[in-house]
DNA sequence: TCTTGATATGCAACAAGTTGCATTTAATGT
DNA sequence: ACATTAAATGCAACTTGTTGCATATCAAGA
């Protein structure tokens, strides 16, 4: 349910193409959503079916069709109800810390393939906030109320994922120590 | 993929029955993995039929039969596999993110049920992490290293949720601010 | 006594997400 | 000249997770 939420929270802002959703997924929205093109693509159809979206086949000699997709009264209302009604906690669902059970198990080697590539994955990951931060909120003593909101939630994902670099490299260190 | 290797995680440490590895989840392994009842039922029927498992029905005069699940060794063979294979990165998906960003439109009672009510999730979560420390890891000095990465996952987790809890403070009281 | 909650298991239908495949055009790099 | 990447869309099959329902026993509390 959710992932119509976000399709209608940008197209809301913008009417777009399936391909710009996956591009903004990719980019301003890398920290809030993240779905493949086949997802994206089947939900937009689904959702047109269902009347929360309009769509507006844009011709382009030579090129396959645009097709621009724009929210409807009936996705704003859609959408007002969702935000109205409370999320439920999200189940917690990790892997990596399944494997730190059975550390004795985890061979080594693919121990720290599996914790340097995370780490790899973290780092770009806060390289993407901080290049999100720049581009839309430089100044955040500046921003209006409604667009501070937004700020917060980066803010937080930052602090998440520092929170986890810190970790790996306390777990590195005493995996080093450890060893010799 | 994962639920499997969870599965065979716990079950490899100690035989259980479906039931037994749903508790499970609910106390020593609530922060690395939650699923239902159903879920769990259906994916232990599923590696039986698959060979991962072996089951021995135990009868009990005049209530429901147990059905205790062991690893077996092409269990212990794909666990082996899971662990040298990388996780891959998980997806971003954060329903709450996208509410915040389109805050004008999220009614502000709305708004403050919802962050109170994840407050009160967070705090619950924090309890039964401390909860699992102190039945668990009570002297992390003394452990043995391999009992010391479990710990780390626990630290982890405590953490991460103490960043959320911070942050929540941080927005509710900015909140409160701007309508005063 | 009656109801609730814990123990213990399961089916069926559905929703959400993944994987593999497939197409066309244009631009860019080797 | 050839290969790769980006732009742009989609189908089919599969796996994973959710929701609603159903069953039976036992203990404890109202």
């Amino acid at each position: 349910m959710s992932l119509r939420a976000v399709l209608l929270i940008t197209l809301q802002r913008e009417p777009g193409t399936g391909y710009d959703v996956l591009q903004r997924f990719r980019t301003g929205l890398a920290h809030v959503w993240q779905a493949s093109h086949q997802q994206i693509y089947r939900e937009l159809d689904k959702m047109q079916r269902e009347q929360l979206l309009s769509c507006q086949t844009v011709a382009q000699y030579d090129k396959p069709d645009r097709k621009v997709y724009h929210i409807t009264s009936e996705g704003i209302a859609f959408l007002e109800s969702w935000l109205a009604s409370p999320l439920g906690p999200q189940p917690v669902r990790s892997p990596l810390f399944a494997k730190f059970f059975v550390w004795e198990r985890w061979p080594a080697d693919a121990r720290h393939a599996e914790l340097a590539s995370l780490r790899n994955t973290l780092e770009e990951r806060m390289d993407s906030y901080q290049a999100i931060e720049s581009a839309w909120f430089s100044s955040p003593d500046s921003l209006h109320p409604h667009e501070r909101a937004p700020w917060h939630t980066l803010l937080l994902g930052k602090r998440l994922t520092q929170t986890w670099l810190a970790w790996i490299d306390e777990v590195l260190e005493e995996d080093r120590e450890a060893i010799s």
